[in-house]
RNA sequence: GCGUCGGUGGCAGAGCGGUCAAUUGCACUAGACUGUAAAUCUAGCGCCCUUUGGGCUACGGAGGUUCGAAUCCUCCCCGGCGCA
C-alpha cells in the first residue's frame, strides 16, 4: 500500500480552490491534478473556469486539456491517467494535490468508487434508449435483482448503464462491490488530507454572478463559437452544460441574452448538488482562509496521521497528545 | 362614463358547483449518485396535530344562492382592452 501523502482541495464552483492549490503547492513543493470533468477538454476555456498559464505560476498541472472535447471523457478515463499522474508526482518526490469540483472523479482517485470492468457499449445503448423508464428498471430486476433494490428506478441514464454491465458480466448474483480501498489508501489509513473551501453563501451566489457576467463579456461567446465550427454539435455542447449549455442556445437564438438569470440559477444549482456530495464526508477539513490551509497541510506532511478512530486531522493537529 | 375580459398559493398559469389545500412549470428546501457526473435523477413545498388519518385558514373584498362555491349572483376595489 501507498502511504505517501496526498492533499484534496474540494469546494464548490467559483470559490478559489485553484489558487489556494497553487499557493500550497508553490508552499510545499507539490504539483497539481486538476479534478474537473469539463477542463479535462481541449478548448474548454472560459467557459470551464481553466486556470491560465500565467495563475499556474510555474506550477505543473495534471489532467487538463487531455481529452478532445467531441468524444465524452469518463470518469474510468480520468481514474487511469489521474492515478498514473498520482504516481508520477510521488516518483518525483513531490506532494500532489487533487484540486478540482468534481467530487465523483476525486473519489475514482481515493477509491470511493469503484468502476467496474465494463465499457461503454453504444450499440445497446441505443437499443436500451428506446425503452421506457419502466421496462428498463423491469429488465434490470430480471438481470440483477440486488442492484434494482439499490437504484434509482427512474434515472434512465443508470438504468441503462446498469443493465449493460449485467449483462456483460453475465452474473449470476449481484455487481455490487463491497471493496472500498484504492491503492493510495483507505478509510482506516487517510493517506490523504481533503481542504474544503467554506464560503458564505451570499458572498459565494454574487462571486458566481460576476464571474458569469465577465466571461460573458470576455470571450465566453467567441469560444463557444469555435467550438462550434470546429465541429461540436449544439446537442454536445448542450450535454456539457452550464455556460456551454447557455451559450449554444443563445448563438441559436433560442435565448436571449438577458435571461442571464437562468445561467447564473443553474449554476448556483450546480454549487448546491457539490455541496450535497461533499457532506456526507466527515472527514473535510472545512477552511475559510488560506493560514488554516497552510496550517492543516503542514501538520499533515509533518507526522504520519496515525488517527484514532473518529478523531478529525484537525483535532490530532490540535491535540496531538490525546494519541 | 359605458362595454368587455380578467383578478388563484413566492411567480407564471390551469381549474369554472362536490372527487380542490387546489393540475402543471419555475423558484425554494432537502437528497441520490457503480465509465455521460457542469450530466442525470428523487422527495418536500398553506398552517397545526403522532398516522394511509384529522383539524384550521385559503382562490381580490363584502354579502348572497345552494345540502355544498375557487367555480353561480349582487355590490365594491384593482388591472388589460374597446368605445366614448
Amino acid at each position: 500500500m501507498q502511504t505517501s501523502p496526498i492533499i484534496v482541495i474540494v469546494g464548490p464552483t467559483s470559490s478559489g480552490k485553484s489558487a489556494l492549490a497553487v499557493r500550497l503547492a508553490q508552499k510545499f513543493n507539490g504539483e497539481i491534478i486538476s479534478a474537473d470533468s469539463r477542463q479535462v477538454y481541449k478548448g474548454l476555456d472560459i467557459g470551464s473556469g481553466k486556470i491560465t498559464k500565467r495563475e499556474m505560476k510555474g506550477i505543473p498541472h495534471h489532467l487538463l486539456n487531455v481529452a478532445n472535447p467531441k468524444r465524452t471523457f469518463t470518469a474510468s478515463q480520468y481514474q487511469k491517467l489521474g492515478n498514473q499522474a498520482l504516481a508520477q508526482i510521488i516518483k518525483r518526490g513531490k506532494v500532489p494535490i487533487i484540486c478540482g469540483g468534481t467530487g465523483f472523479y476525486i473519489d475514482t482517485l481515493l477509491g470511493r468508487v469503484i468502476i467496474p470492468a465494463v465499457p461503454p457499449n453504444q450499440a445497446l445503448r441505443i437499443k436500451l434508449e428506446k425503452l421506457t423508464t419502466e421496462k428498463l428498471f423491469s429488465k434490470l430486476q430480471t438481470l440483477d435483482k440486488i442492484r434494482a433494490e439499490n437504484i434509482d428506478r427512474h434515472n434512465r441514464r443508470r438504468l441503462i448503464r446498469a443493465i449493460e454491465i449485467a449483462m456483460a458480466l453475465k452474473s449470476k448474483g449481484s455487481t455490487l462491490i463491497a471493496s472500498k480501498d484504492s491503492p493510495w489508501g483507505s478509510k482506516d489509513c487517510p493517506c490523504w488530507l481533503t481542504i474544503g473551501i467554506k464560503l458564505d453563501l451570499d458572498k459565494l451566489k454574487k462571486k458566481i454572478n460576476a464571474r458569469i457576467k465577465f466571461r460573458i463579456n470576455h470571450g465566453l461567446i467567441a469560444e463557444v463559437e469555435k467550438l462550434h465550427r470546429n465541429g461540436l454539435s449544439w446537442r454536445r455542447l448542450d450535454a456539457l452544460g452550464l455556460e456551454y449549455r447557455f451559450v449554444a442556445k443563445l448563438l441559436q437564438r433560442r435565448v436571449k441574452r438577458e435571461e442571464i438569470a437562468g445561467l447564473e440559477r443553474s449554476i448556483w444549482h450546480y454549487a448546491k448538488r457539490q455541496m450535497t456530495w461533499w457532506k456526507r464526508d466527515k472527514t473535510i477539513q472545512w477552511i475559510k482562509n488560506y493560514k488554516e490551509a497552510e496550517r492543516l497541510m503542514r501538520h499533515f506532511l509533518a507526522g504520519p496521521p496515525r488517527l484514532e478512530r473518529g478523531t478529525t486531522l484537525l483535532e490530532s493537529a490540535v491535540l496531538p497528545l490525546k494519541l
